[in-house]
DNA sequence: GACTGTGAAGCCATTCACAGCT
DNA sequence: AGCTGTGAATGGCTTCACAGTC
């Protein structure tokens, strides 16, 4: 790995990279160009090559890329390749379909834990997973050495399971509360708010109607 | 309003800030300055303020902004204040859970139709709606009105329904299918791949390992 | 001829620092 | 004294354009 400081923008580019190489990989597809990739993905060449560049050299001049090798580089690079335990926080409506979500098994992640508070819903099953209380987190994630845990709860209880989580262990957080949950510099949290998403849209359609 | 090209991640932030907003008035607080915005969602105090300068003088020198004006002119800029219609394609997991979603109600977008392709799903109720075929979807978007959809089904088919929710007339499409989509320049489409988020979190793990 | 890899240029967003108001 | 609003400075990402390679 070269340099130090690379764009966020570029990890969530290389991520999309990532899967069309797949869907490009699956169809059989052994070379590709940047520009193939680019149109893909919605993206300029140039952007495609300045991305790759910050990781290694992995093309071949007035040839293009190997499929197989570059999606193989680009698992690497986003640590994937192996599996990734994962816990949800949270048996509502949210959580209950990120469990069951098929594009985390694709990408490697395996939800290993599903937590809530609600008396009611602990013990229930979704899919092959039984909705637990609480007090397993750290066991469960000290027995999986879980890194990872995702968030979907309310706002109002965020920031507490959050702290609770990164006491028992956990490095990195997915956050679908709409709440900017605060930790400390070592911690990786990702606030993603599905209302601000869709608040994007209504800014820009409110533009258009003038 | 003043200026045209508004950085996106401006209007993320905006859409940030009117939800800490609507906290702190619920809390009764009555004025607050850049700083103590800045704090809650973790960002500068001049950011607050540069983001905010884009769209006018909402504040006071010496004082701060109040909280009720600075929360109802950000609602406005957002486009929201009213009822926004919204249709969900695709009635899986992900698709019922977006429905039923409490987030998107406070923030005044009300799903009005859920459609899906698959004959099991048809007729099947989520909360008070029932989920219907896809040849429906056009007279339910021009009866209410919808201009946004969002997309939650698999890659295979993102593109597909689309470019149907497009000709009946959608303008504006979250998609949480991995799959980029395409429209034409008037369609406002924001992709939204859960695995993404999570792949970002997985790099960032892979540093520190180093 | 085709396409990558990359320094340089251009562009855009964020931060700084301070004038201006209360 | 406190805090906003903003031009100027900085920093960072993207695009350009071309040398290098097959």
């Amino acid at each position: 790995m070269k340099a130090f400081k690379i764009p966020e923008a570029t990890i969530v580019r290389l991520s999309v990279y990532s899967r069309f190489l797949e869907q490009a990989d699956k169809r059989g597809i052994i070379t590709i160009s940047s520009g193939e990739i680019a149109e893909g993905v919605g993206v300029s060449p140039a952007q495609v090559r300045k991305d790759l560049a910050y990781f290694g050299e992995f093309g071949t001049r007035g040839v293009g890329y190997n499929v197989k090798d570059l999606l193989h580089h680009t698992l690497k690079i986003l640590g994937l390749g192996g599996e990734w335990p994962v816990i949800v926080v949270g048996a509502g409506n949210l959580g209950t379909a990120l469990v069951s979500y098929r594009g985390f098994r694709e990408r490697g992640f395996s939800i290993c834990g599903l937590f809530d508070n609600d008396l009611t819903k602990i013990g229930k099953k979704v899919g092959d997973l039984e909705v637990l209380g609480l007090e397993k987190m750290d066991e469960v994630i000290a027995q999986n050495n879980v890194k990872i845990g995702i968030l979907a709860i309310p706002a109002k209880v965020a920031q507490d399971m959050a702290d609770q989580m990164i006491n028992a262990g956990i490095k990195a957080i997915l956050n679908f509360a709409p709440k900017v949950i605060n930790a400390s510099e070592d911690i990786e949290i990702r606030n993603t708010d599905l209302s601000v998403t869709l608040e994007i849209l209504t800014f820009n359609l409110g533009l258009q109607r003038q």
